[in-house]
Formats: structure tokens, sequence, C-alpha cells
DNA sequence: CCAATGTATGAATGTTCGCTCATATATTCA
DNA sequence: TGAATATATGAGCGAACATTCATACATTGG
């Protein structure tokens, strides 16, 4: 086996490009765990975990402005992991999908397994 | 049914509040995520997928700078994402435990889902 | 011990982000 | 139609962040 010097183990490194996931690939999942990097926005996604929830409601869970809920549900809109129904002058907000769920579950048990 | 009106729908918000996380558990929760919310990062882990790597090689890897790398790692070492192995002067780096694997791979199957 | 190598870190900087405030849009009701 | 309600959004501000640059720390070899 070669000995470390100045110069960088070439063989690893190229193996490990190789098996690289893409920029873009890499772009879009650091997009979706930022939608998930905000305590405000977790907290949103644990109260969806019950059901759906007009934006008022929604915020007053959070006891948060409506505003800010507002701005704060865009931002899981854009990324898809929240879709909306509307009713009236409501607009109701739930996950998008189980896979959501999945990933919060995970996140969870990362967190409490410290 | 009671129709919407200007107050808010106590009874489920109550409902929805006492199955919420605690305020310390969604910070912590959003810290873990947001440790995968860069697109640097998200590759570090991707390139750590393939086994345990050295700073000098996963900087080459990544074609970032050395210091930028290690600032980075710090952020996931500390988030307990990843672990080190000291052997010599080289630092090698790996996944802290299999639930990051897990929590990436929920993460792409999110991404290319779409 | 001294120079070289690998890694870590503090300061500086440009950028992004979350909230507030003000305001706009949409829907219902009188 | 006009007032009230529900939601959305743009501007602005302070805080947090990713990178670079310079430098410090640690380990090995001569």
């Amino acid at each position: 086996m070669e000995p470390k010097g100045t110069t960088i183990d070439e063989q690893a490194v190229n193996r490990v490009r190789a098996g690289l996931i893409d920029a873009l690939t890499a772009t879009r999942l650091a997009e979706a765990f930022a939608a998930l990097s905000d305590p405000t926005r977790v907290l949103i996604i644990s109260a969806l975990l019950e059901g759906e929830l007009c934006v008022f409601d929604l915020a007053a869970v959070l006891g948060l402005s409506q505003s800010a809920t507002s701005h704060q549900l865009r931002i899981l809109r854009h990324l898809n992991l929240v879709r909306t129904r509307k009713e009236g002058r409501l607009v109701y907000y739930a996950l998008d999908d189980e896979h959501i769920r999945d990933l919060f579950q995970r996140g969870l048990e990362h967190v409490r397994h410290r």
C-alpha cells in the first residue's frame, strides 16, 4: 500500500467521485432538507401530522402571526412538502404525501437517538 | 357543524397543540435537517456513503478548498452526522451511523419522486 | 529541533433567511 | 355594492451562514 504523501489518493478520489450524486440533485436535496431546517416549519409539519388545518388555526396553534405563518407555508408549498385545498375563503394545508411523514420520523429518530 | 367565523376553532387548535412536539425537540430537529440543507454538505454525505475519507481527499473529491471542507465537516461533526478517526496526521471522516444513510435516502426519494 | 504536511479555526465579507409591518387580493355576508 | 374576514406578498431589518484568507495546532521525517 502506497504511503500517504503530499499527493492525493487519486484512485480512491476517482472511485468516490464516480459514485457522487450530481450537483443538481445535491442542490435539490439540500433545498428539501432546508425546508425542514427551521423550528417554525418543523412545528408546522408536526401540526399537520394530525391532519389538515387552515392558515388561521395553524397560526393559532403555533402562536405565530398570520403573516409569518403564510410566508413559511409558501416555502413548504413551493418545495412540495404541503398541498392546499381551498374552501370558501379558507385555505387548508395538509402534508403532500406520506414520504414527508417518513422523513420527519427518521429525523426524530436521529435526534432522540443521541 | 358550526360555521367558521372570526374566531378560532379552539377545539381543533387545542387537540393539535397537544400532539405537537415540544419547542426544544423542534429546534434540535431543525438543526439536524439544517445539517443537510447545504449542497456542499449533501455532497460530503454522498461521498461518505462510499466509505471513510480523510479531509484532504474529501476536499479533492468535492473540488473545494481544505478550509471550507473542514468548516463544513465541523458542522456535521457537532450535529453527530459524522465521526472521526485519527491516524497520524490524517483525520478520517465517516458517517456516524446507518440512520444518516436512511435519512439521506428518504430525502432522495422525495426529490426524485416529483 | 526544525521544516513540511494535514487539519482546525478566527476574522471578514457578501448573501440568505425569518420576522414584522403595511398592503393587496379574494371571498362571504349584509 | 361595501364592509369584514382569510390569505398572500413586498419591503425592510437584524441575525445566521458559506466561503476565503490568514494563521494556529498537531504530527511526522530529517
